[in-house]
DNA sequence: ATTTTGTTTTAGAATAATTCTTGATCTCAA
DNA sequence: TTGAGATCAAGAATTATTCTAAAACAAAAT
């Protein structure tokens, strides 16, 4: 059961950003935030469409370009796929399950920073470590199907 | 001056990957390795037409995907941009300059691989490392101007 | 409170990268 | 050499995303 997500909290996430509040952003944010998965846009329309059904495609995108620009939430991208979106600030990586699609966010340790050597002069501004292969369950499932 | 490839090592590249050699394949794969960048597709289709002018952006498309396929050459994805190759099969992570538009090879340090921590079952593939900032000269460039 | 100004929403059109389709051509194992 | 299957090429199609323009809205100015 999502925890529920006090209009407080995506108030103040959304004008400490600087954006403009209005319902449609709230209500893509609430969307994003009910559910702890990776939805793609079209999925955060679908869900958003319930609560507020004239909501269209368009303001989904834009509401999502508005959010990630004022750092509300991250846009994630594996290969060509279409984005997901995550509203999870704390820096993480993510998992990408190859058989059944599943995103998982993963925890970084600080040793992370320590592994690459950029020429000197330049400046990182961020990083992004994605990870893809099978996840416990499709795992599972694969040793049983063999027994 | 980039090292020229002999066709030796470019077919026996190829031919390790169990994917059939045509001239197309082979001259795509040339095309690559002959610069050090990280081209688009249409970049490669631009380099690939000097030496055989009858080749197609569909062949293009379908050479780097097999290719990438045979693990032959690396396709690099930034953001939501055109895809991007690189021959260089040595594992590392890219840079990705904002101002400039140039992408680095990032050499990997062992400590990596220790910094991220999956659920247990978890099945690990492949591990992709992106960074974005503002590389050397464009760093350099900025500093002149503001002089 | 009303007007002004700039922003956001919406629907649909447009774009761009990539993939698909199909007939012609090529490769390679037999 | 030959036939089956793979690949090529040209253009059409797809798909995710962005753009356009008009209407609705919100905040600021009068
Ligand atoms: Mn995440
Ligand atoms: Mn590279
Ligand atoms: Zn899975
Ligand atoms: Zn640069």
């Amino acid at each position: 059961m999502p925890t529920p997500i006090s209009h407080e909290t995506s108030h103040e996430a959304m004008t400490r950003s600087g954006i403009r509040l209005t319902p449609q952003r709230r209500h893509v944010y609430e969307s994003l935030m009910a559910t702890p998965d990776h939805p793609t846009a079209l999925e955060v329309f679908m869900r958003a469409k319930k609560g507020m059904p004239s909501i269209s495609l368009a303001t989904v995108y834009n509401c999502l370009d508005a959010l990630t620009e004022g750092g509300v939430i991250r846009q994630v991208n594996c290969e060509r796929a279409s984005s997901r979106y995550c509203p999870n600030l704390v820096p993480h990586g993510h998992f990408f399950c190859k058989e059944c699609g599943a995103v998982f966010d993963i925890p970084l340790k600080p040793s992370l920073e320590a592994s690459w050597e950029v020429p000197s002069g330049t400046l990182v501004s961020h990083a992004e470590l994605n990870l893809r292969g099978t996840c416990g369950s499709c795992t599972q499932r694969f040793k049983t199907s063999k027994l």
